[in-house]
DNA sequence: AATAGATACTAAGGATTACTTAGTATCCAG
DNA sequence: CTGGATACTAAGTAATCCTTAGTATCTATT
């Protein structure tokens, strides 16, 4: 089980001053703002995930790129692979 | 061989005023400025691309995001499956 | 080589959006 | 029920983008 991690946390952790950290995250969360480039790049390496996550509307997209970092160099050469051949066809 | 497409080109076919498209794209080209997430939509349309695709900093990771939505179902599956079973080891 | 038109690029101010602050609302363990 | 943590919000200030106007560079044509 992954330690819960409040939103106050999580923007302390991606580097936010501790006294609107919680305010922002809150609004990220919401939708009411969007955070700048190099606040999403924080919040991603906490979180343990590439930013395009973030931006990956497709769910089975969204967890193959959520996983990738996870794979050997193997079976990321096997996915390319598969891949590309299914398209040759 | 695509059809060479201007800055400005790309800014009109995204939905930006045509007075401003060449500067606007300009600007997010040489990283003066960043899109808003409206016109960071309307860009990967018109370029083909998921939107994570601008934000997939690793080389194999950004292909495959691009290529994921010209897969069949049946390969999207494939490829899922063999990530997963890949991680139970 | 000179010209014209398209393309790339930039500065600056106005327009828009995010960030900070202060505060209320909600949840939940004790 | 109470206290503290957490979630959430309004409003103004601060920061960033968008628009405009213009210069610089490239390229095809003569």
């Amino acid at each position: 089980m992954k330690a819960q991690l409040s939103q106050k946390q999580l923007g302390i952790l991606a580097g936010i001053d501790e006294f609107s950290a919680s305010s922002r995250v809150n609004q990220y969360e919401v939708g009411k703002h969007h955070p700048d480039l190099t606040t999403v790049y924080k919040l991603a390496e906490v979180l343990g995930v590439p930013v395009a996550y973030f931006y990956a509307d497709d769910d089975q997209l969204a967890e193959i790129v959520a996983l990738f970092p996870k794979l050997t160099k193997r079976t990321k050469s096997e996915v390319m692979k598969a891949i590309i051949s299914s398209l040759d066809k």
